[in-house]
DNA sequence: TCTGGGGTCCTCATGCTA
DNA sequence: TCTGTAGCATGAGGACCC
């Protein structure tokens, strides 16, 4: 525990469907849902006017929608909500090169990195001036929390909300965090919660006094430890800038289970296309797949397999995703597939072919000028999961040429420069465009999703459904705009890009 | 019409090896 | 040679977070 409020938590306010209120004026005040809009869809962010019927995030959208019929129902545009984090992140940037980002629209400030003294009244007065910042530079609001550790940060940002700031002093945090219940310190979930309450223990100044060895009797060593450390206040986690990814997935729920094995291998392979994407996205490659399968029964199990190195091959992973739907029972039906690889590493198993290719062509120039050299040792293994790999490609699943040094090289191909902490969902996927029907027919509009009509101008999708779409016109700075409805194949309307919440120009607005 | 998607970390079981 | 064991890797599942 420092002595001083240096850790500062920024939070901002219910941000996807704030952000959605200031891109559609015709928005405000009013209740706003983001989230999956499909029969199995749950809300991501409700607005405030929303959480005032009772909606709130994780909830199915199907029980939203019964609680809340009138609020406005949006996809997810994270295009908008990055584009904004971003600029938040520079404004906290500014105060302190230490900066943890948590999500999107959540991160730690270590203050102590900017080399600054921060009393009390520092902290508060910058604390305030982020908050002006943020206002002034994307039109929303976010809460603040100032404390001497991260766990205490995020409790007075989180007592703070809406639009507010709390600073906890130094030696009040007993005080504070006593009567408070279990469920506000981190890592105490609904199973925790549940079972230290059967074991009589509901706030925190309780679980103080059960002591150590009690709760790491009841929830395990790890766990135990942490959680009687949080209950007394004592948080020493260090604000952490950079964070690598350990693993990466994709998953997906269908609206209807599937039965059809078939059916389910192909979504199996294309889930492993798109893991292989974003892995090559990041640059990474990795070697466990990982196949998980969520039953109609909401049962949910998982196989893996541990590959022989490292890859970002597409058909490796697809086949190894593969061998393990073998092992899974989905009769009955299925209604969630996922696919992920963990074990992340930056070079591939190719890599260390291509350097052992490289070694030999050096070997046997070496030999035709008369220096004897051995043949790369190192065959690949007998054995090899990977029988099937395209013929030409060295077999990505064999061990390495003995011998070879562990590689990195000096950029894999196409990689992009590795992300900082980045828990946010890539949603690449889930972004909304307009999408071809199964049929071949009119495209598919999504309510929320940016349009662009060649005679009004620039709109989004209010709602769309037997072979028409409303659109709304209005952008960020107009006022609130008008409804038309159109053909949902009508060629003058096209989805378009995202306009950013301070119009650029005049062009951006409604004609 | 209950219950998304992308992560992290921990625990426990099991098999292999020194 | 047999046995016990510690340590490690792997695999599965659960809890939690945003």
């Amino acid at each position: 525990m420092r002595a001083a409020p240096t850790i500062l938590h920024l939070d901002m306010d219910a941000f996807y469907a704030s952000v959605e209120q200031a891109a559609k004026p015709s928005l405000r005040g009013k209740p706003v849902v983001v989230g999956g809009l499909g029969p199995r869809g749950v809300v991501a962010t409700a607005s405030y006017e929303a959480r005032r019927f009772g909606v709130h995030s994780a909830m199915p959208t199907g029980q939203a929608r019964r609680l809340a019929p009138n609020a406005a129902y949006l996809v997810p545009r994270f295009t908008v909500y990055r584009s904004v984090s971003d600029q938040v992140m520079a404004l906290l940037r500014e105060l302190s090169p230490l900066v943890e980002p948590l999500s999107l629209d959540e991160a730690f400030v270590d203050l102590e990195a900017a080399g600054t003294a921060f009393d009390a009244p520092g902290a508060l007065r910058t604390g305030e001036r982020l908050r002006a910042d943020i206002r002034a530079v994307t039109g929303l609001t976010g809460s603040v929390g100032l404390a001497g550790s991260k766990m205490l940060a995020k409790i007075a940002s989180e007592e703070a909300k809406p639009d507010g700031l709390l600073l906890i002093e130094p030696g009040t945090e007993r005080e504070l965090l006593g009567p408070k219940p279990v469920r506000i310190l981190p890592g105490v979930g609904p199973a925790t919660g549940e079972h230290l309450r059967r074991a009589g223990i509901t706030t925190v100044a309780e679980l103080a006094e059960a002591g150590e060895d009690e709760l790491v009797r009841l929830v395990g060593r790890a766990h135990g430890t942490g959680m009687y450390r949080m209950a007394l206040g004592h948080d020493d986690r260090p604000v952490v800038a950079e964070r690598d990814a350990k693993s990466v997935s994709v998953e997906d729920t269908f609206d209807v289970d599937l039965h059809d094995r078939v059916r389910v291998r192909a979504e199996v392979e294309k889930l492993a296309e798109r893991c292989v994407r974003r892995l090559r996205g990041a640059g990474r490659s990795g070697r466990t797949v990982v196949l998980k399968v969520r039953r109609y029964d909401f049962s949910t199990l998982t196989r893996s397999e541990t590959l022989r190195g490292p890859t970002d091959d597409p058909a490796v992973v697809r086949e190894a995703a593969a061998r393990l739907l073998e092992l899974v029972d989905t009769t009955g039906g299925v209604r969630l597939l996922g696919v992920g690889v963990t074990g992340l590493a930056d070079y591939t198993q190719e890599d260390l072919f291509a350097q052992a290719a490289e070694a030999r062509e050096a070997a046997a120039l070496a030999g035709a000028a008369g220096v004897a050299a051995d043949a790369a040792p190192g065959a690949p293994a007998a054995g090899s999961d990977t029988a099937g790999s395209p013929s030409g490609a060295p077999d990505p699943d064999a061990d390495p040429p003995a011998g070879a040094e562990p590689v990195r090289p000096p950029e894999a191909p196409g990689g992009s420069p590795r992300q900082g902490a980045a828990p946010e969902a890539e949603a690449d996927a889930r972004e909304p465009s307009a999408e071809a029907s199964p049929d071949g027919g009119a495209r598919k509009w999504l309510a929320g999703q940016d349009v662009h009509h060649a005679e009004y101008g620039a709109g989004w999708v209010q709602g769309s459904g037997i072979g028409r779409v409303t659109v709304r016109f209005e952008s960020p700075g107009s006022v609130p705009g008008r409804v038309r409805t159109f053909a949902a194949g009508d060629p003058l309307l096209s989805p378009s890009e995202p306009l950013p919440l301070v119009p650029r120009d005049e062009t951006d607005r409604p004609a």
